[in-house]
DNA sequence: TCATTCCCTATTTTTCCAGTAGGGAAAATA
DNA sequence: TATTTTCCCTACTGGAAAAATAGGGAATGA
């Protein structure tokens, strides 16, 4: 299960305008820089947030981005389908629209668990937490287990 | 997150051996068959599988491929980590490995927790359990909220 | 010996990811 | 109005990885 480099910028951008205070706007070029992303393919992604209602624009000389809505009220999940689609595919086909037969018919059931899971996760986690450093405590819990960092 | 075809495949192929009475060899083809798997494609997991341990395999007439081990002391988690490498990665990198500046800081512990979530799933069933219909509890919990079924 | 089946290597085909390029449109500033 | 700034749009490219194919070699049982 792979996080595709575009999820992973898009929210390290949002993060960046969360963390901006007020209304201020900030210009891709920013963003690029402050956290090692390659301007003109952050753009892109920029542009997908906007067309996605999270982001709002202003063009010319002061302006830049901003989110378009309370960094509380953001999901990662949210972040994630916007420049992504599904959250969890396989197949590159959404759970659900899978079909198994003979004994892999409980991989279905399966998968669909494992999307629950990861739903609960990344769309309980807002923006604003995040940017914060303060990640709620199951999921801090979760985090914290030194089990969880270890290798394979 | 995107489940590859080849783990797809794997868990699949893996279940039909371990619906199968007996330590009988089940053919390559047959599999392919049972599960609409392109044969030779097939053939190359199933090499994968073998590698890793996961699997024996028999030659000529009445040969095939059967269970290295018992079926219910094989977790789902180890065939995919068998042919797709790490469970869970960010751009290809595995979390531990990342490392995430200024507001994306708790992006780390984030997709820590949701590797260890997945890890918890994956890990805890079985090939036994999924070709039985017999999903653990907790699991099938997740699986059986209608909430989960639903598309985004 | 012969049919069967796994086994190995190489090659192809396709798809998608990640990144690049260049210019056009809007807005502020002067 | 002219100029600068910045977002905005379309196209495109390179490359890697995913998915699948091809062909023959090596073991095994009959």
């Amino acid at each position: 299960m792979r996080i595709s480099a575009k999820a992973d910028y898009a929210v390290r951008a949002a993060l960046e305008l969360a963390a901006t205070e007020g209304d201020a706007s900030v210009k891709a070029e920013v963003i690029a820089a402050a956290q090692g992303i390659p301007h003109k393919f952050l753009e892109g992604i920029l542009g997908d947030l906007r067309r996605g209602g999270l982001v709002a624009s202003q063009r010319g000389g002061k302006g830049g981005y901003r989110l378009a809505r309370p960094a509380d009220t953001i999901s990662i999940a949210e972040v994630i389908r916007v420049v992504d689609g599904p959250l969890v595919s396989v197949r590159g086909v959404r759970p659900p629209a899978l079909s198994y037969r003979g004994p892999a018919e409980s991989l279905l059931p399966l998968w669909i668990a494992v999307r629950a899971n990861v739903r609960k996760i990344l769309g309980e986690v807002t923006l604003a937490e995040v940017a914060a450093a303060k990640l709620p405590g199951d999921v801090l819990g979760l985090a914290e287990d030194p089990e969880a960092w270890t290798n394979p």
